[in-house]
DNA sequence: GGGATATTCAACCTTTTGGTTGACGATTAA
DNA sequence: TTAATCGTCAACCAAAAGGTTGAATATCCC
């Protein structure tokens, strides 16, 4: 487990890696689309991307000749849990975030991939 | 913030750091008492403190010739909310737990996803 | 004052990290 | 078949990380 939070920890260390994880949040991409936007060569955001796969934070997916990388929370998760051990310390107060899924499930029925594309990604990511 | 996070999750990744926090969870310590589980020196683990320091997951106060170490939870706060932001994104709308975190973390919010994202080509953006 | 204790500083070393470039294998399209 | 595209590999490099040791600085106690 202190190895696999290792490798977790230190792959969010990052800001490419960590906004690489924020672009796949929108959608799932080819490598050279993630690339894209970076000012390094695809070569650097290939290692990157396998850094974040021997994570577990993502997966990669090759078809044809493109490698599809897709988010995958679980390791994530783990890291969240580790933080959750620091009892009096979590980001958010556990029950109300349980009322909180509560009512997110009960009222409108959301679509489960919400539709935070355009409208809202913009102002959460200018803050 | 970009850099904030950078400190905090770098901070993390390595696991004597991590064994120190959960030290820190029982009680105060002061620098020798922190290192004496640990086959290093004291100047390293005195390293360790300054890094988790910086991070601002923990606090040091000389009193005497005595530094005491205490935990600090606003740090941690900061990385657990950015990956709670993953950890949820399937079960519940983006949206909503935006305003949820708001009104959560309504004085000293920090940002729930880094604003990094030099992402110019926006037709993932696009719906 | 002088000796023990608590902690950091400075210099040094080795390994890891994050980047580069150029060549390469695999796949697609013409 | 040939040419372009997608992605990785290998070799290399500079800088940062994590450790060591020995000296330095406070502070406490007798």
């Amino acid at each position: 487990m202190t190895a696999e939070l290792d490798t977790i920890f230190s792959a969010l260390a990052d800001p490419t890696r960590r906004s690489i994880l924020v672009m796949l949040l929108e959608d799932d991409m080819a490598v050279t689309d993630v690339a894209e936007p970076f000012e390094m060569s695809l070569a650097a955001i290939s290692k990157h991307l396998g850094i974040l796969t021997r994570a577990g934070l993502i997966t990669q997916e090759k078809r044809g000749r493109v490698k599809w990388c897709k988010l995958d929370p679980d390791a994530l998760r783990d890291a969240s849990v580790w933080m959750q051990s620091f009892g009096q310390f979590e980001a958010v107060n556990l029950d109300d975030f349980e009322r909180f899924l509560d009512s997110e499930l009960s009222s409108d029925a959301p679509d489960p991939l919400p539709s935070h594309q355009a409208d809202a990604s913009s102002d959460r990511n200018s803050k």
